[in-house]
DNA sequence: GCTATTTTCAACCAATCGGTTGATGATTCA
DNA sequence: TGAATCATCAACCGATTGGTTGAAAATAGC
């Protein structure tokens, strides 16, 4: 599987759970150290832990150390090929065959991908 | 969890696996029966069919059935919510906060998500 | 140095996932 | 009717996921 493919499954899996979005969400207001990131989580915090780490191979989130504290901050950057790929798809439906041969392009690196 | 987040779960899932993007990518040059869509994937038709059923639970694809085969379109309207959900990522980091703002409000339904 | 705080690690658990095989249900056609 | 075709179902398997608990590592402050 290409780069670009495992990127893609790592961005989507990372946004199917409910409590990582909802992390990214509380990031959007801005930077948090992990302790307190993880307060409103009806979770311990080794759980959030983890969902930080699969957000972090991801790419969506960063982490820097400041004293004890580890500050969490979004990377909104990470989100972009996943973005690009679902445009095909809008673009698929939108009666606009410029947009959609644009959007169809960045598509072409995986098309043949099996399994 | 609220409706809204079931459905970016089941969208962000099914678009989390290599095959279930490359059937995408297929049905994207048009409809196609069930067999024809698995030929070029090293799986079993089974295994095919269940990555079909992910897919249909999401919305992304629907099926009709014509004498014995099944035949698959896609449904990329099924994507917009997820598609407006991930565009709040991206403004964020646009300095465009009239984008910003826009990209946001959708996000509200979710705010306080836990869990 | 000792203690408290912040975060991760390791081990474990039940549930889900992605795949297989073999049987079964529909449908077409001779 | 009977045989072939298209697709799903049911049962199973190993690997992964999302969660827990308890111990450990790193840092801060007394």
């Amino acid at each position: 599987m290409s780069q670009r493919a495992a990127s893609l499954d790592a961005t989507f899996a990372a946004l199917a759970d409910p409590t990582r979005r909802a992390i990214l969400n509380r990031l959007l207001h801005g930077d948090l150290p992990v302790g307190t990131l993880a307060e409103p989580f009806d979770l311990t915090l080794a759980a959030v832990s983890k969902h930080l780490q699969i957000l972090m191979r991801a790419g969506l989130v960063t982490t820097e150390k400041r004293g004890r504290e580890k500050w969490c901050a979004l990377n909104p950057d990470a989100i972009a090929p996943a973005a690009r790929w679902m445009e095909a798809f809008g673009a698929w439906g939108a009666d606009d065959y410029d947009r959609l041969e644009v959007a169809l392009s960045p598509l072409l690196g995986e098309h043949a991908s099996q399994s």
